[in-house]
DNA sequence: TTCCCGAATGTAATCGATTACATCGTTGCG
DNA sequence: CGCAACGATGTAATCGATTACATTCGGGAA
């Protein structure tokens, strides 16, 4: 900003109230410490400078930022951007701003130092972004620092920062059972990236349910992906590749899912007649990709938003989480167009 | 942050490397300054003692923020959050960090008040987001300040404000004779939003391209949309009922367009068999809809890098643009699979 | 009437980095 | 040898809001 004339600050509204700067600061954090009278004196005075507030000042001063830091790996990802739609108006309605970093992929001591320790942001709602909540935390320790941390992943959460994340393993196992239903047993499972050296909780939900309906594991089916649409086309060539091919399959989620449908047809094969989808997310395109797409619902603006106020929770309440809470959503089948029923011969 | 050590300040680096504050600081801005000798000492120390700045003391003296604010209507959809990547990673390599706001949709005064005049942010990235770029250049001129602002939008630029867009009107026009290239005369649009009373950039590039070519504008052929996929459905519809309907339709963006295509769908007509489709952005989704989508692509990461260097630019030469510079960026036709030629017969 | 108490308000220290200005020591030149 | 000039560094004021502590004032109780 530059100013061609000087902002007021809160002496300016002091000198036209006719009180001290500490009764404005007073009216305007703790009016009720504040005589009626004086108070609307303050408030007409802070009307007419047009006054508002230097929030450099108050963090110096209060040692806060009112500001939060969200970190993802990709915002690129609609998957993504709908939480922070979410994040930004939650934080918004108590007073917070929101800082957006991506994958910085640099050593989280530098990058904690740049935003958290400079008094750029109060915490961190880290949804993914290469860093691992258990380092942070151990980092953290080792500066003696007690960083406000919400995760929201995929893999189980860390056992030591609050989360508020859907019940992964759960959902999975939903949607294999559901194409079981269908009469599936050749299923495959397209999966996610493995991160911060955790299982990941999709994939195991798929073994999960599989292994509970005596079906077999077929590695060949077992994909590895990224969550991209990239991956989901790779796989879908690994799997036009095979003699024998699933008749279902479960993708990790939506994007690769898209990835996964379009490189079948290139490959001349249709999804829902010869091979049924699944995806995960249920993100903005499902419902009008062709064929619409049987999904899990993730809760995503309940995601943000909640992740968000815990996390203001913890920062307001200036505690320690020692007991971390883990909040687990529930997602919800979808069903569309991308999964059929076999019928009896097995078609 | 809630520290249970206090960070070290630029006052422990001084008393370590047994300098004066005012050399820590010259080492870490102008290293030139200061001799060899005691610039190693000191950033040893700055090493030792862990230091990081405090953003908050060094915005209060400055007067800035090292923080740009991005305002977009809806991070949820993914033509902006691609963006959004491009002006983190940009500002980043400058050292800026970003904020984001949405559709705060109040009156801009208080909201520019909230981010700009608090210290909070240096300047204002705007990609729509329901305020009027000419209203803020009246708004910040009648309170005296000099407002950094780039805007980046579909309408043609305020002629007032630095901007960065692509040539809105230029790549409609272009979109429209491809459609007349393949033999299209029976062509329709499904608009954008009309936002701040000026005219939509697309439609008038519509309008161009089919007068110049002697091809009737059919009312019921231009349909308002708002460039979601709600829209497009609902567009959709409103085509099914026509009796004559048009062979080719331009539509606003690809989200809208992808609603379209679903909309046709349900009602059991094709794209591209019997209405030719070719949207605008060329998000990530158009390589893999079925059918893939036609569209002009829009450079969007270049848009967000380009408008980022010249918001930071105009930031830190502290020049108030009196002569705004408006970047203009080509936008480049992707021919896919929902556009198809018309045979002789003009079937 | 005097004294105490509490509500309302003021005074001034404080947060941490920047920077104008002052100081000190060298070097170079007449 | 003396002094100017310059480079390196230190001193201290400053940015604007918060808040611990001090002051003032009025009312009620003894």
């Amino acid at each position: 900003m530059v100013l061609t004339r000087k902002t007021p600050t809160i002496q300016d509204v002091a000198l036209r109230a006719q009180v001290s700067s500490a009764t404005v600061s007073r009216v305007l954090s703790a009016p009720e410490r504040v005589s009626e009278k004086t108070r609307e004196r303050v408030n007409a005075a802070v009307r007419d400078t047009g006054y508002s507030i230097n929030q450099a000042a108050r963090s110096l001063r209060m040692k806060t930022a009112r500001t939060l830091l969200m970190v993802a790996p990709n915002i690129g990802n609609p998957f993504y951007s709908v939480i922070l739609d979410a994040v930004i108006d939650e934080a918004q309605k108590r007073g917070y701003g929101v800082l957006v970093g991506t994958n910085i992929g640099l050593d989280p001591g530098r990058w904690l130092t740049d935003y958290l320790l400079s008094t750029r942001a109060d915490g961190l709602l880290l949804f993914h972004g290469g860093l691992d909540p258990e380092d942070l935390h151990t980092f953290a320790r080792e500066e003696g620092i007690s960083l406000p941390v919400v995760a929201s992943y995929d893999e189980p959460p860390a056992p030591l920062v609050t989360s508020v994340v859907t019940d992964n393993r759960a959902a999975a196992a939903r949607a294999v059972r559901y194409l079981m239903q269908l009469g599936h047993t050749k299923i495959g499972h397209l999966a996610g990236p493995v991160r911060n050296n955790r299982p990941n909780e999709r994939l195991l939900g798929f073994e999960e349910a599989m292994t509970a309906a005596n079906l077999p594991l077929n590695p060949a089916w077992i994909l590895p992906g990224n969550y991209d649409q990239p991956g989901g086309i790779a796989a879908a060539r690994a799997i036009l590749a095979l003699t024998e091919r699933p008749t279902a399959m479960f993708c990790g989620n939506d994007e690769s899912a898209f990835g996964f449908i379009h490189g079948l047809r290139e490959g001349g094969v249709e999804c829902p007649r010869d091979i049924s989808v699944i995806g995960f997310d249920d993100v903005g395109q499902a419902e009008i990709y062709h064929p619409t797409l049987t999904t899990m619902r993730q809760p995503r603006e309940d995601l943000g938003r909640v992740a968000t106020r815990r996390l203001i929770d913890i920062i307001e309440k200036r505690e320690t989480p020692t007991d971390p809470v883990h909040v687990v959503l529930p997602a919800e089948l979808i069903i569309r167009e991308s999964t059929r029923a076999l019928d009896s011969s097995g078609r």
